[in-house]
DNA sequence: GGATCGAGTGTAAGCGCATACAACGAGCGA
DNA sequence: TCGCTCGTTGTATGCGCTTACACTCGATCC
């Protein structure tokens, strides 16, 4: 690494022009095979890589697409505690609640995967940011100078900013509702997701009782989960309003807590409908610490379709977006729309799947 | 997108010089502060954005550590079905074994998000690339070019590769064998680990009748696991060649198949020790499937603790590896390289947990 | 045999920014 | 009042590459 060398070095070295050292790496057809060998043998014998950085600029164009999420995990509250372990092993008892468990699958990697995968397939390398820290925009902006076109986690990013590095680069918002016609836009049926789940309860299993665990106030996904659970009620003639809906906060702990409270003022429904998975293992978690038969006693379902939904006992019913794709569309879309600049805004919705499990249909026959 | 723009127009609308703009941008304390603000405003109505490339060009550093993965996970392979589906909503019934799950929380995830925050941390952005397809080379290559220094994981590199990139930037080996003293290294003490775990077995739970289900042949990390086994067996004066080795692959298919042959000839252990988590999950799967009680009959445990290792039931004890901090530690090196590049090779060993739980240890008190 | 052509290569002009250095003016001490 | 310093801004150069254009030279054509 003494000093990396340049087109110049192996220009030098091989006894041509830059030009020609360029071309043989853009485009080798155009060079005589004898002078590529010679050059390509430099390349080598030089140890060069050329700077994406020069080439960006010249090109106008870096070959690299964003991506970017919001702090959802939190990890930045992480210590360095682990670095100073005493020892090489340690061995401990887990008991389920010992907060031993590792994060979850998030929601984010499958989309990251999707992406990278998109992105690949296209000849692009793939930048992610998540958000974070005091500044989230300066986050934003930073990858916007870098890639020539950013894909967004739904509400990660305020209006203004987006706004301001739109006019730079191609932005993709992934989930979450639509912005105007300003952004090209990809997301899950949410609403009709949730309402083939509430219509299966109601027509095929026969509920009619019951309790509706929502995510946060602001979460436009949980928004129109919840529409859909009222859609299907409506559409049946049953009253959307008689169903008590508990406020939760789409994670695991707030998932037990709710569900606690339902136990402990003895107000089971016969089906519990969860807006995300994590809330309904939680649900799951106080269920069976009380004795409370799922679903002998009490129907529980789940939204999104998590690895842990179903190793979870019993298994979780739930609908199961498309996270990969999800991540997929949005690299396509983005990439769409820098061929083609001017064409209309696309707004992409993913179809999703009802996973019927043990949690809602009883034993596996 | 008119036209992005550069430090030229937003100089000639604040009616300043570009190095005023630049310094606004990097080092505002050097400008008066009405001179800043006026430039502060002509940025923001211009929507600038200032280009990263022209920046990492002159100021010859990217601000951009890149991190590389093997293809484990064969996900190119997905094809575009799903984007085609008939509606947006399907209702199916998911038996344990429809290939519905999806795809299995990987390794790789948790290294990633450890990486994404160290490098944040300490101002970087980061850039993902996965080896697939043809010439995985050229795509190292392609980082390698983007970013100031490079993490890669274990086995995913040829060694000519990596040679000639190390000689533009810092390479960070993560897992795998240490090769020589050319590169900085962090791995987990995976000898240790399966010591502990096998030493916990023999003394405590009083096993003296193993049976390993191994890696694949050519995983340096698996090796390493048995090898522990092995050394834990010698240490209480047993021979390590008594206890039968299946040979896996670290999937959770070939867990299965592997057990099932166990099963089949009869010669069922009372420890089943397998070298992953994903392999020992299958192993559950055979074993309930035949009405083999865990751990009544035969006691199974895994390596890695992946999540779908502590909702599976019985719960699996395992050896916990600590990924996030794998891809902290990396990204550390990187920088500390970065800074003192004549340092002494950094290799570090992260110490791992053996959590003991209910697949080893019988219900919860 | 000279004009024409095309393949192969070189020349040179940026791409958008950071930064060393120069320039300038106001405040200061002598 | 003169020269000096410091704070602030402008000028000019170069980072390493791509690419339009010019150029060379042997092959082809009439």
């Amino acid at each position: 690494m003494a000093k990396a060398s340049t087109v110049y070095d192996v220009a030098a070295h091989a006894g041509v022009s830059i030009a020609t050292v360029s071309r043989v790496l853009r485009r080798p057809a155009d060079v005589r095979a004898s002078t590529r060998e010679k050059v390509l043998a430099s390349v080598w014998e030089l140890g060069y890589v050329p700077s994406a950085n020069a080439r960006g600029l010249a090109a106008r164009r870096t070959g690299v697409l964003g991506l970017y999420f919001p702090n959802l995990d939190a990890m930045e509250e992480l210590d360095d505690a682990e670095f100073h372990g005493s020892g090489l092993v340690e061995v401990v008892r887990d008991m389920p609640d010992s907060g031993l468990v590792r994060p979850p699958n998030l929601y984010f990697d499958e989309v990251l995967r999707g992406s990278e995968l998109e992105a690949w397939r296209q000849g692009f390398a793939l930048m992610v940011g998540v958000g974070r820290g005091a500044f989230p925009a300066d986050m934003v902006n930073d990858i916007a100078g870098r890639v020539d076109g950013m894909a967004v986690l739904a509400q990660s990013v305020p209006d203004a900013v987006l706004e301001h590095v739109s006019r730079r680069i191609p932005i993709v918002l992934i989930a979450g509702p639509r912005r105007g016609d300003d952004y090209d836009h990809v997301s899950v049926s949410n609403a009709a997701g949730m309402d083939a789940l509430t219509t299966h309860l109601l027509d095929v299993k026969g509920v009619t009782n019951f309790a509706y665990l929502a995510g946060p106030e602001d979460s436009p996904d949980g928004a129109e989960r919840f529409d859909g659970f009222r859609r299907a009620l409506e559409n049946r003639g049953l009253d959307p309003d008689a169903s008590p809906v508990l406020r939760g906060g789409f994670s695991r702990q707030r998932g037990r807590e709710v569900t606690t409270e339902l136990v402990n003022t003895g107000m089971l429904p016969r089906a519990l409908i969860c807006a995300n998975d994590q809330m309904a293992l939680g649900a799951l978690d106080v269920l069976r610490a009380h004795g409370v038969g799922v679903p002998s006693d009490v129907i529980v379902t789940g939204f999104d379709g998590i690895e842990a939904g179903s190793t979870a006992s019993p298994r979780l019913t739930t609908v199961r977006q498309p996270m990969v794709d999800l991540g997929r569309a949005a690299m396509r879309a983005m990439l769409s729309r820098l061929e083609d600049p001017k064409q209309p805004p696309i707004s992409l919705r993913l179809p999703v799947k009802v996973l019927l499990r043990e949690s809602s249909e009883g034993p596996p026959s």
